[in-house]
DNA sequence: CAGGAAGGTTAGCGGTCGTTAACCTGATGG
DNA sequence: CCATCAGGTTAACGACCGCTAACCTTCCTG
């Protein structure tokens, strides 16, 4: 992974922004001038940058659901061969990183996919039936005995369970980042384990 | 339980309507028009029934924890002396049935917490906590390796994994309701036993 | 050193939305 | 039979918000 060492620019700055506004407050609940303020610019400056409010929240979704399934689809071609359990760890890993890291991408994630243009909202969908479709058959292949839609079910719940970290007390009432992590995978290999 | 068979007062439906509304498109995302529309009667005239529209997305979601509390309590209760085990089972069966039930004021109940006022959000939050409190205790005493904030973050995971029945498919691709409701209960289950 | 692009600024327009005001109507009960 | 009241209606106001227009710097570059 090519790691970033430059300063952000200011498009990261205000997407970034806008990410943790929206999901403090959701995207109707955000004005402009509350964004641009976040970075320090105030209201239409943020016109130099994007095309408009709705293009910000695309770009964040869209980019959110590339990101997921980019990172999955390495892993299972890095994990060739080693075997469906360590590709469900390599999997339920991802996702981790990815929810402890980008709270409020996740919180966006599954919130306001409904504010989306038509076509935005088709390709983020797309995106995400992707990266369901890739755990089902790493699922599957581990569980033999699930049928396919049960099996998209356990997946679509083990994603709620990863995805519960916003509501985990902001400060430091979780145990540590680390033990946070291990507890959510053994409870998603746990809750996978009695699926069938 | 006194069930209910007359029919619902007005306001009843105006606020099944609102948190569906609300759900769907988040409370900016709906106008009173709107809400009003889907009762059969325009805009304004909701307001002699609520306050304004803050009240109602407040009725609801206090409602909610309220309902949620008060089933948890009376199952503690009922189910005194016939072990954690029973008594867990007898936690996530309502918390299934509340979630599969009325998904949109799940959905509504980790979505809108923050548009509430100050007051109703101190309310709902102390009634969540209770709610929370009262699984942690069981399933402490289930698995008693688990410390206090474990057990805590593993009931909050939990409750996202049985709270992601809104983004099971809405049409039939689900298994039928008993079939989900028996999947998402094993899960649980097994994301507890793995959780120590 | 001109000059244009990049990236800001403030003023303001147009539309939407929550809410209120004023009015109407049908049922109810003394 | 009339007063009252619950429960509607439409009109309209005021605030807010997304976005555009017009203008101003700063800085790179031929």
């Amino acid at each position: 992974m090519a790691t970033r060492t430059d300063a952000p620019t200011r498009r990261e700055q205000i997407l970034k922004e806008a990410a943790r506004l929206f999901a403090e407050r959701g995207f109707h609940g955000v004005g402009v001038d509350e964004i641009g303020a976040a970075v320090g610019i105030s209201g239409p400056g943020l016109y130099r940058h994007f095309a408009g409010k709705d293009a910000m929240l695309a770009e964040l979704l869209v980019g959110i659901s590339g990101q997921l399934l980019t990172g999955a689809k390495r892993r299972v071609r890095e994990a060739d061969g080693v075997g469906a359990e360590a590709l469900l760890d390599s999997l339920i890993e991802g996702h981790i990183d990815f929810a402890l890291d980008d709270r409020p991408l996740i919180t966006l994630h599954d919130r306001e996919l409904d504010r989306l243009r038509d076509s935005d909202r088709k390709l983020v969908r797309q995106l995400q039936r992707q990266y369901v479709e890739l755990w089902v058959e790493v699922v599957r292949e581990l569980y033999p005995e699930l049928t396919e839609p049960t099996a998209r079910s356990a997946v679509h719940s083990v994603f709620g369970l990863l995805n519960s970290t916003p509501h985990l007390g902001r400060a430091g009432s979780l145990p540590g980042r680390g033990a946070t992590a291990a507890l959510l995978h053994r409870m998603a290999r746990g809750a996978f384990a009695s699926a069938g």
